[in-house]
DNA sequence: GTGAAAGCGCTAACAC
DNA sequence: GTGTTAGCGCTTTCAC
């Protein structure tokens, strides 16, 4: 049973190698100042002993963590995503992540309580919703960066997505095939709602379709896209460009169940290019955001804070791009239509 | 600049409070043996200078971390859906989490390696493809729980779903409904694959369906799925199930592209009840795997371990459900059937 | 009820 | 090159 036995610690491979902790302490950090033959039978003598540093004494004595804490939602497809590139920035900057979720029982503040006691040197939120206060009171503790939110604050850094330009790219693709008659489902009190709702809009005027703009209220599930397109089956638009790619997947379904042809009755564009959308089932035409650049931009953010750089700009807003699938086509030549109007 | 100035330890309260750090330590943990006033004026002053308790340093000097480390693969949804219940049931044990994620580009092995730096009593793994040599070391320092994977390990324990039982479901479903001709597409390499499969076997030859036993093989893929329901066209079943949701929905995609009505011309079952099977597009009857049970019996195992209690059985085999939506439904009469045996 | 003191396993000065 | 020493922030005896 091995919980009675003590782990293996410094002393002990220092003792077995006849050499002072000290000396181990280099060896295993593999700092300079030791002897090569000695540094060979320490890291030997380790090995055999199953010695494995405790890294809580090693930061505790050192002053320093270089851990990054995230906080992300286990509930959302796009955050885990995320990790992967968060993973591969921090171990590129020489930091370590350690991940704190919110759960459908378990709360923004507490993951975010457990990482505080952990001496992450930083943090990192996804989404989230604590408010303003809220944030305040942690970015007096450490640097914060949040992605894929507002943050209307000096202290914070914000990473996201061009929303505004992602809905730029959607009708700009679907005006290039042909369409004027275009709506828009946007993502009620979702982050990058309103953004993506006005981008729409302001695309939508900027090709001289200011009479077609049509707003229906959605949501971020897809019940809330299914809802919507029973608002806009009275009168169907041809093209609709989604808050987000699960929306966008409700409101494929009643249109379709109710005899519209995709997108030969009607071109849908989602948001985010979650696996959801690269499914052949659903082969949705949606707006990618970079989740790469998103990631190291985050980590360099996060890094410039903790050692003290003055650092550049505290927003970085990283363009998204169009991508192309099955569901978007030249709208069907309705009898009387006019020809489609180049931008 | 937040960086320069050390935090707040418990010497600073003790000193602003005019007590000594044992004192502090004392009311800090809610511990007996301090006052009723002096507690509330040492909560005040801790509340006032925001002091956080550094957990290292406490685990350190407490000897235990009563932290249970979990690995998990952030491309997994299910794993995430297990996540939540993880952290549910350790908080009832009083023990925290802390998660190790898998990545496209960051092995299993880094993902253990950090964990048994952190000092975690006991290790959840999810899935996996540790090599049994690999688990022994690792459940040699401190105790292992397997989920989702085989170990025939007396030092592993293991909790996952009656895949077998899951697929009997499946198949009485089925044949409930009347179906007879009924094909499984199978997982390949992935963990549980073979236990799927031979269920499936038994149940038919147990319905006296021997002669319509037909294993396709796939993968845990969409692609698998898609792949597999090709090879189905040439005569196709009147029911199939399928290794799990995600391979489930590419075959079902191909089979309408094909022209096949589900569930008029051929019923299909999944298996996970992963989000994807709930979205209404889908809608696919699938068999549930009871994760709050899973994820309970987890964490009882990994404590009774670090506790030293002599335990129970090593294996915990949780039950699955049938989760009936519309992908399933009668078999069409075909010319000369005969009529659907009861079972 | 409260305080003093001894470490937990490790790193970082500083001597030798 | 190598060893000695002094803590990091906390918990835990053990006195008072």
């Amino acid at each position: 049973m091995q919980s009675a036995e003590r782990r293996t610690t410094l002393a002990d491979v220092a003792a077995e190698a006849g050499v002072s902790v000290a000396l181990v302490s280099i060896v295993m950090r593999g700092a300079p100042g030791a002897g090569a033959a000695t540094r060979e039978r320490v890291l030997e003598v380790a090995r055999r002993l199953g010695y494995q540093p405790d890294s809580r004494a090693r930061l505790l004595r050192s002053g320093r963590s270089r851990l990054l804490g995230v906080v992300f939602d286990v509930r959302h497809p796009f955050h885990h995503d995320l990790l992967t590139g968060l993973y591969d920035a921090a171990g590129k900057a020489g930091y370590q992540l350690t991940l704190s979720a919110v759960t459908p029982l378990r709360g923004e503040r507490t993951a975010v309580g457990d990482l505080l006691q952990d001496r992450c040197e930083a943090l990192v939120l996804f989404g989230g919703q604590l408010r303003a206060s809220e944030l305040a009171s942690i970015a007096a503790r450490l640097p914060v960066v949040a992605m894929m939110r507002a943050a209307r604050r000096r202290d914070v850094d914000v990473v996201h997505n061009d929303d505004a330009l992602g809905s730029h790219q959607a009708v700009d693709h679907l005006v290039g095939l042909g369409h004027r008659r275009i709506a828009h489902v946007d993502g009620g009190e979702w982050h990058g709602s309103a953004e993506r709702r006005a981008g729409y809009q302001e695309a939508m005027r900027r090709h001289g379709l200011a009479e077609h703009i049509r707003v229906v209220s959605g949501g971020a599930g897809e019940e809330d896209g299914a809802r919507a397109a029973e608002r806009l089956l009275g009168d169907p638009p041809t093209a609709v460009t989604v808050f987000n790619d699960l929306s966008a997947t409700g409101l494929l379904d009643v249109l379709r169940r109710n005899g519209l042809g995709v997108p030969g009755d009607i071109s849908v564009v989602g948001y985010d290019d979650t696996g959801l959308s690269r499914l052949a089932h659903i082969d949705l035409t949606t707006i990618g955001q970079d989740i790469d650049t998103m990631a190291a931009g985050a980590i360099e953010r996060a890094v410039a804070r903790i050692e003290g750089t003055p650092a550049g700009p505290r927003e970085m807003v990283v363009p998204p791009r169009l991508v192309v699938r099955g569901t978007t086509g030249a709208p069907r030549p309705a009898a009387g239509a006019r020809p489609p109007r180049q931008r």
